[in-house]
DNA sequence: ATGCCATACTATGTATGA
């Protein structure tokens, strides 16, 4: 089963590049953030076409994640808990099963930019950090396998960008937003690209610049699997030919694939 | 120091992103 991950900037900009890289890829499951979609018009029957049911939980204009499976997927819920009073819409999650009748619960998020420092957008990411950390917490004890998928926003360390200096100032390499992903290790989660794949590998690079034929990119989207999940890792890809075509997202997919 | 580039919105510019 190939479970994956993508912040598609957009469902209505990406609308052809995602199917295409869909009928491509195939992808059991996959998690998509930066919808900019409110759920009513998201194009789902475009999706449905491909074989995926279509779960969304959509925002207008910005943010919004949605998460799609071929496989029969139930128990979706929608928000991270820890604050009722967070109206942005970048949690979905769901239980699906595979092949063999053995269930993952898949978790696509899309973790807050936080810039710039000296606002209450950084203060903002890191109690969101907090809540993803206590969620990740409460579900470990279940043991049911989980995938939290998604754009993290978060340069995990100096293998993971072109150039320290270019970061140094920036929400998305603080030292606190570094920790707080150590500490979703630290709980026991793998980060699968880090654990299975070759080497460097970026997963963004930014429209500006000629980021792209530079290679100037970063790592910020990644599969972190519980222990039970991690088991069950056979490979990790990068699909970063897409950063190449028209039209492309920012960022790339990241795909997953495991024995279930 | 700023824009670079891209997206959505009710917009002919502004906010947000990373």
């Amino acid at each position: 089963m190939q479970i994956a991950t993508w912040n598609i900037n957009g469902v209505k900009a990406r609308l052809e590049t995602a199917l295409a890289w869909l009928e491509e890829a195939s992808p059991d499951v996959v998690c998509f953030q930066e919808i900019k979609s409110e759920d009513a018009p998201f194009p789902r029957e475009r999706f449905e076409a491909l074989g995926y049911q279509v779960e969304t939980h959509g925002q207008k204009g910005f943010n919004g994640v949605a998460l799609l499976s071929k496989t029969p997927l139930e128990d979706v819920t929608r928000g991270l808990p820890g604050d009722d009073g967070d109206v942005q819409a970048r949690f979905i999650t769901g239980r699906v099963t595979g092949p063999g009748g053995h269930t993952v619960r898949v978790a696509g998020l899309y973790l807050p930019n936080g810039n710039p420092l000296g606002t209450e957008k950084f203060p903002y990411k890191l109690s969101w950090m907090e809540r993803l950390l206590a969620y990740a917490r409460e579900a470990l004890e279940s043991e049911e396998p989980l995938v939290l998928a998604g754009d993290y926003n978060v340069i995990p360390d100096a293998r993971d960008l072109y150039s320290e200096n270019a970061w140094t100032d920036d929400a998305l390499y603080q030292p606190e937003s570094r920790a707080a992903l150590r500490r979703l290790e630290a709980l026991g989660f793998t980060d699968a690209i880090r654990a299975a794949s070759d080497g460097q590998h970026y997963t963004f690079w930014d429209y500006q610049g000629g980021c792209w034929p530079k290679n100037h990119g970063i790592r910020i989207d990644h599969l972190m699997l519980s222990p039970q999940l991690a088991d069950q890792l056979v490979e990790v890809r990068v699909d970063d030919h897409v950063r190449g075509w028209e039209k492309p997202s920012d960022h790339v997919p990241v795909v997953g694939r495991f024995t279930l």
